[in-house]
RNA sequence: GGCGGUGUAGCUCAGCUGGUUAGAGCAUACGGCUCAUAUCCGUAGUGUCCGGGGUUCAAGUCCCUGCACCGCCA
């Protein structure tokens, strides 16, 4: 019987261009994707773009352009960057595609006339600004928290989504399928959801608000809103509830997701399918977030990182190994150039293409540059063949429980096991010795059978460099998995090629970016509490004389609240009679200390000028006499 | 405010259902080799497993509590 494995990413919304995040579900899905494929499971991968709702609009709006052709362009994005990491996905999706507007008007329907979908009033505080509703608890002051106005109570009919009729059969459901969600951190997560009573769901929107979407089959004054269209995707993709294939991939579907979208995938989507009369998907894997150098990810600080590139300065294949080895699949991780660079040059450039670049050169050097004849083996010998026999299961059950970081590791291990091979079994002192010919082919062999070994293990995480790895060892075609469950396969007098270095080392230098400046005198970091116990206020300015004999010294009399008597060291920058009167900054809770015999009860706040000299801290309009300052 | 997560070697992190002297990779030091991309191999380490209580013959692992950081929701 023919086995089947069905992988989905998360169609990406148009609001934005491709980042690390999408790269990263993206590539775990392809690795996933190559690996079942070569284990000889007929596979789908399907990835896409959604493209209606509120944001699309907006943003279309802003770009001068209709939603549709706005749509066209940022699904582009993501169509053309998938090829680029080689990502090998047998369609991509558009929710705007008819075929997809299709099968959800035929969901919808079904749901409609099962009962499960009815009319209802939706009550609350909408912001015209924003164009949404508020719950009492989300505003600021009764205001609107973006926009600082008042919303006007609304009533607005939808169309809502009987949720809360499936809680208690979709809570049965993951307690009896332990592993439907995973890794269990998200099971759990989605089971900490379901102990409050689900609300149902609104899946609507009045034409009046939102045109662009997909126009509800029963009535045609509303689009439908989210859920009802995005996720239905993955129904459309492989052809509900026609096509050929809906019947053997469904039931075997992966959908993978990164964690914000827990629980529209985990709660409402297999409610919708279970109204929708359609069996669960069969595991929805969670992963984790990239942080980009220790901080989140964020636009408006610049640090988003583009896959793209990454991957033009370091390579594809690397790129991909970086995300796969790094990443526990379901925890968050850091990404860094440097760690980046660190993978490279220790995993790629020392370890494998180091190996790969000795070996062939020996087998050149030594064997005439064809793949020798073996003789009789030794221990050793057998000892590393074995160790290749046990990689593909090794791999393999790893693989199974996402855990590809270890998969990796474990390939790592094989490939450091035959560089202590080459090192204990000493081919060039072999090679300085006539009578140890025979021996010299063994060893010879046994290396490069390793190397074919490690070639075809690495084929679904760095298809690249496998492929040319494969090609310099003189072997052609699609490799499979079939090709390396036994050792031996490498066939001798293949004719082996050598080459440039594979991986060669990178020196990472921390450039800072090009016209940005830093400080390089920042003084220790504080914590936010640290902060806190300075206590700065606003203080105006009462009176203030010179203090006798001194150069530039001012006693200052201000009001914080209270009278306090200040001395500054302003006195070559400001006349003391121009000071009354002004609005300063002043630390309140500084310890008093006596300058030139005047107890002073605070300090001001002042910053060096251009040229020399100081200028006060002020305040723009009238800040309060005595608030605090932060 | 509610829910959840995280806190283990200098760094990044593994440690499943509690069980021998707590691990890996990187970085560091020293030694070996020379086929190789100054690469490879060997050896050496270091840890109040966030703090405090508790359960147990036995806890990094379970329970309570505190602290710090991070999410999600309201």
């Amino acid at each position: 019987m023919k086995k089947h494995f069905y992988v989905t990413t998360p169609i990406y919304y148009v609001n934005a261009s491709p980042h690390i995040g999408h790269a990263y579900t993206t590539i775990v899905a392809d690795v996933m994707a190559r690996f079942y494929r070569m284990a000889g499971y007929d596979t789908f991968f399907l990835t896409g773009t959604d493209e209606h709702g509120d944001k699309v609009a907006e943003a279309a709006v802003s770009a001068n352009e209709t939603p549709k052709a706005y749509a066209d362009r940022i699904s582009a994005q993501f169509r053309d960057l998938w090829p680029k990491l080689n990502i090998t996905n047998d369609y991509f999706i558009r929710t705007t595609d008819e075929n997809h507007v299709r099968t959800v008007r035929s969901i919808l329907q079904k749901v409609y006339d099962a009962g499960d979908i009815y009319f209802g009033e939706y009550e609350g505080f909408y912001c015209v600004g924003c164009e949404r509703f508020y719950r009492e608890s989300e505003l600021v002051e009764g205001r609107c928290p973006d926009h600082q106005t008042t919303p006007e109570h609304r009533k607005e009919s939808n169309y809502f989504f009987t949720m809360s009729r499936y809680q208690d059969w979709l809570v049965r459901y993951i307690l009896d399928n332990p592993d439907f969600i995973r890794p269990e951190r998200y099971r759990n997560e989605a089971l900490a959801f379901l102990r409050e009573p689900l609300e149902d769901l609104c899946i609507s929107r009045p034409k009046t608000r939102l045109t662009w979407g997909i126009t509800l089959p029963f009535d045609e004054k509303y689009v439908t809103y989210v859920w009802f269209d995005a996720l239905i995707n993955y129904l459309t993709g492989i052809g509900y509830p026609g096509g050929a294939d809906f019947g053997t991939l469904w039931p075997v579907a992966e959908h993978l997701i990164a964690k914000d979208i827990l629980k529209p995938h985990g709660i409402y989507w297999p409610t919708m399918l279970k109204a929708a009369g359609i069996e669960p998907y069969r595991h929805l894997n969670v992963h984790g977030y990239w942080n980009i150098d220790h901080s989140k990810m964020s636009k408006s600080r610049g640090t988003v990182v583009k896959p793209l590139d990454l991957k033009d300065k370091y390579g594809l294949d690397a790129f991909r190994h970086f995300l796969l080895r790094e990443m526990v699949f379901g925890l968050d991780s850091n990404f860094s150039e440097e760690a980046l660079v660190q993978r490279i040059n220790s995993d790629l450039a020392n370890d494998l293409g180091n190996l790969v670049s000795r070996s062939l050169s020996m087998a050149v050097k030594y064997c005439g540059g064809t793949v020798p004849v073996p003789g009789d083996v030794t221990d050793a010998d057998r000892e590393l063949a074995s160790k290749g026999e046990a990689l593909y299961p090794e791999v393999e059950a790893s693989f199974r429980s996402l855990m590809f970081h270890r998969s990796l590791a474990a390939v790592w291990e094989f490939i450091s096991h035959n560089n202590k091979y080459i090192v204990e079994q000493e081919p060039w002192l072999l090679a300085k010795d006539p009578a140890q010919r025979k021996r010299l082919d063994t060893v010879i062999y046994t290396i490069l059978e390793s190397l074919r070994i490690t070639g075809i293990i690495l084929s679904p995480f760095m298809p690249d460099f496998s492929r040319e790895l494969l090609r310099r060892l003189g072997i052609s075609g699609d490799p499979s998995f079939d090709d390396i469950q036994k050792w031996g396969g490498l066939t001798p007098g293949n004719h082996l090629a050598q080459g440039e270095a594979l991986f060669p080392r990178v020196v990472f230098e921390k450039e800072d970016e090009p016209g940005v400046r830093k400080l390089t005198d920042v003084k220790q970091e504080v914590t936010f509490e640290e902060f806190e116990k300075l206590d700065i206020r606003v203080a105006k300015v009462l009176e203030a004389e010179a203090v006798p004999k001194s150069k530039k010294l001012i006693k200052i009399k201000i009001d914080v609240g209270e009278e306090r008597i200040i001395v500054a060291g302003i006195g070559q920058d400001y006349a003391a009679h121009d000071l009354v009167g002004k609005r300063i900054a002043v630390i309140v809770n500084l310890k008093p200390t006596k300058i030139m015999g005047v107890a002073s009860h605070g300090m001001l706040l002042a910053a060096e000028k251009e040229g020399g000299g100081y200028t006060l801290i002020s305040f723009d309009g009238d800040a309060k006499v005595g608030a605090r300052v932060r």
